[in-house]
DNA sequence: TTGTAGGCGTTATCAC
DNA sequence: GTGATAACGCCTACAA
């Protein structure tokens, strides 16, 4: 079923059928209502590939995500794909996995998709080979990073100031007596530098002394920070509080003070970042800093749909975090 | 840049540019390198746009779920992806909403962009207006439905006995010694309609009276299982064990139950379904009826490859549940 | 071995 | 108002 068949069935040429396919103006009220008829009656659907081809955009946007399997993630994926739907963007939601070779490949792969615009989702996409996959790859096509930024003239960043976000967790913490605190925190993605200068940044701010903080890495799981945490609690016994850099090992190092007959947040205090959907579903509930999860989105597919528009866009947004406290503080 | 700019470049025609990227035989092997030569040289990546037209294949599957928030729903989309990939396919995962008339647009919205397949998660798909909508939109592509099956000639259906699974909870908490039994369900998709049928089957095999079982109503999420659960309490006082046809209202019952002073399972014994990440999360870590999410995604993406290589494939497929204990029952 | 011509389904530019 | 015609980028007979 293509226009010619709607044109031959309606006596008219296909060029007429296209332009009451997209409401063009400039013909008798009668000619579009027989089209029209036709089309509803045939249930035509007009070819998007067809479509792609000839206007030189496919409205397809990639959402390139670390692990789609994480909940936060998947949570901005979401919001994502709700905002450009009802602007007619398709959302090709892709799993880029940690190495850079393959977040390189997943770019490779939107531009043979020629997609019409390209989310990042995470700092993890601020290194060397994705800034240089996308000046090869993706240059002429506007790319946003959420929670990441690189310097490129079609790069948008929108940034959340993690840094200030621990200072505050810290300072959180220490407010409440807890002054020997433990930093658990994944791989060095630039989010997770930021992070730990904060933690030392605040720890020195309130005197706490060098010998009493601890830096510990763990990978994003629960396992992980059960594993940790144990570990923590045998290598200092004296601790008196935690900040995890994701929530779902805090899920993990909860338990572990739970099995080492610890009282949270009595005798060791918590908090985890990223305040997704695990916080609930500890025990205790977890307290998490609100990394703006929700802003972040509602940002990333507002220029996006700007740029796309042809509208002008400020290059760097900078969002600030907000503590939400449960039973973990 | 096109086949054309590197043909020009090569001082060939078009159509020696194309044999070369499609790998085709049939020329000197001095042509083939001094074009591949180029192709590497400009960075050529192919159209998959415009090949998609020439080819009428788009390498495109649509993946279509209720809700890519809820974890059991995006790792099925996460394997059938990773399997799909290496075939050269890419997913547009596509979040519905619970409505039927979403359900039905994004049905349309996949015949728009004339995927290749389509997969359904889930046994909400499992309803006349879907089906309808196949029949219109989808009647020439695969499409497999996981958990769930119509009768359509182009239909596979993966299903998964839960109804027996369900007997299989009652029976061990019955065992184990809880015989009055609370059964927690969401709506009522073809699934959970099973699975009540599997709850009151089993509760009769096992001679508990109609008075010491109860069915209660309650969506998908923590706090709507804490109100649940807290009404049980209220209504049942007696109460000995409850089965939720998904994970996350038990995790919130299990936050009721401790709130009200329960100790578990002692007192009440609990068991989910769905097997998902957030059964250890929680506390006590919550048992769950393993309903195959792993194999279920792998015989999907197996049957739609086997379909879009021209295979023949069996229409329907089922699957049996295990129970993976923890700390709940 | 290589090239020409036509087609995939749609849109845009001009004529009429 | 409406309709040829070409173009989008690629592929596949068929011809040379």
């Amino acid at each position: 079923m293509t226009i010619y068949d709607i044109a031959k069935a309606a006596g008219v040429s296909a060029c007429t059928v296209s332009r009451v396919i997209n409401g063009k103006s400039g013909m008798s009220e009668a000619t579009r209502e027989k089209v029209q008829k036709l089309l509803d009656e045939y249930g035509y659907t007009p070819n998007e590939t067809a479509r792609g081809l000839a206007n030189k955009e496919t409205k397809l946007i990639g959402i390139l995500i670390l692990d789609i399997r994480y909940t936060f993630h998947i949570q901005i994926a979401y919001n994502i794909q709700s905002e450009l739907l009802p602007h007619g963007y398709c959302s090709l939601i892709l799993n880029t996995g940690h190495s850079d070779e393959k977040k390189v490949e997943a770019i490779r792969l939107m531009e043979q998709r020629r997609v019409d615009g390209v989310v990042l989702v995470g700092s993890t996409f601020e290194c060397e080979s994705v800034k240089n996959a996308i000046k090869e790859s993706l240059s002429d096509i506007p790319v946003v990073m959420t929670n990441g930024y690189l310097p490129l003239p079609n790069v948008h960043g929108i940034l959340v100031n993690e840094k200030e976000g621990i200072e505050d967790c810290v300072r959180l913490l220490v407010d409440k007596g807890h002054h020997k605190l433990a930093f658990v925190l994944p791989n060095s993605t630039r989010s997770n530098l930021d992070k730990r200068e904060g933690f030392q940044t605040e720890m020195e701010r309130q005197g706490v002394a060098r010998e009493s903080q601890w830096i510990y890495e763990a990978s994003t799981s629960v396992e992980d920070g059960y594993q940790i945490m144990t570990k923590i609690l045998k290598d200092h016994p004296d601790v008196e509080g935690v900040v995890c850099a994701e929530d779902l090992a805090a899920v993990g190092a909860i338990r572990a003070l739970h099995d080492a007959g610890k009282r949270i947040p009595k005798e060791i205090a918590l908090i985890g970042v990223d305040n997704s959907s695990c916080c609930e579903m500890c025990y205790p509930k977890l307290s998490s800093l609100n990394n703006r999860m929700e802003q972040l989105s509602n940002e990333a597919s507002r220029i996006l749909i700007d740029c796309l528009q042809g509208r002008e866009n400020p290059e760097r947004i900078m969002l600030y975090c907000t503590i939400q406290e449960r039973e973990t503080t």
